[in-house]
DNA sequence: ATTGACTGGTTCGATATCGTACTAAATAGT
DNA sequence: ACTATTTAGTACGATATCGAACCAGTCAAT
């Protein structure tokens, strides 16, 4: 019988994808964590990260739904960006309910020093993967995550 | 002057690796924390499973190597697990410093209930990678994982 | 215009995570 | 044997994460 079989030992499959993800989440998040300054954490570091990739003024849910976290974590995350000054609320001209977050100065030449600190790490293995294999494997990736971010309902 | 690009944006790429991983680690855990009772949490799961993959009777400390987390948050892990009667804690005969991580019957019965509670889940994405793909993503993220675990002095 | 449903964000309490410091056992060097 | 160092695990305190409940603003239907 191998239809059966073949649904479960792609679920087992994917366990091990997720698997393998969930580790190097852990490695990369104490990697980073290791080099930043005192209390910083990763997912404020990505949030700076994210709003350079895309461009400043994003509302704060638009944040937690780009990384797929709680609103409620992200307000504490965007409460610890404010406090360190690399972020600035703004009201939402659009949605008096809303809020726009703005990137200060401090936190640009934050990213830039954190990424200038971080890339000794990230060299002690960026040779493992070649440019062809990263870029595929983050479209494979993304190709995941937007499948799995469309399935809940 | 190319040189001096290629290392940066190499890097960039792997900054948008570890985000992609970081979201799908996200989606995933929420995914499986919903489906799984009351308060059990995805690392609980996930050692459980890992103790079905590799052998019984693990220590705590390999335990913690294996998902690369403080060995103090594999303690906390271990406890829920062992409250909830699906992991048993025994003396490690070799060495009296150290335990052993046994499943129960409750265990293993409870990981096929999850598996097969979280199946559909899964199918309603599991058309996105086929066999191959999935292989050899898991491959990739596998020799980075071992690299990266190796970059930790 | 008014009501009811919905949405963006915060507050609050419970739990998870993790770093530091500690204890006890094992090991190494003499 | 004896001391110093290392190793396995835990206790504890600080912070992160998240769900439930909440408030204020918006939107839709009448």
């Amino acid at each position: 019988m191998p239809e059966t079989n073949a649904a479960p030992e792609l679920n087992g499959l994917y366990f091990q994808l997720f698997n393998e993800i969930g580790i190097i989440n852990q490695l990369s998040r104490a990697a980073f964590e290791a080099r930043l300054p005192d209390g910083m954490v990763l997912p404020q570091f990505a949030v700076i990260n994210h709003l350079i990739r895309v461009q400043d003024g994003r509302t704060p849910l638009q944040l937690a739904r780009a990384f797929q976290v709680p609103k409620t974590s992200m307000t504490h995350t965007l409460a610890g960006l404010e406090k360190r000054g690399f972020v600035e609320m703004r009201a939402n001209p659009d949605d008096a309910r809303s809020k726009q977050v703005w990137l200060t100065e401090a936190g640009r030449t934050f990213r830039q020093t954190a990424i200038a600190s971080l890339a000794p790490d990230v060299a002690a293995f960026s040779d493992t993967l070649d440019r062809e294999e990263l870029v595929e494997v983050i479209a494979t990736l993304a190709r995941l995550r937007k499948r799995m971010d469309a399935a809940r309902d």
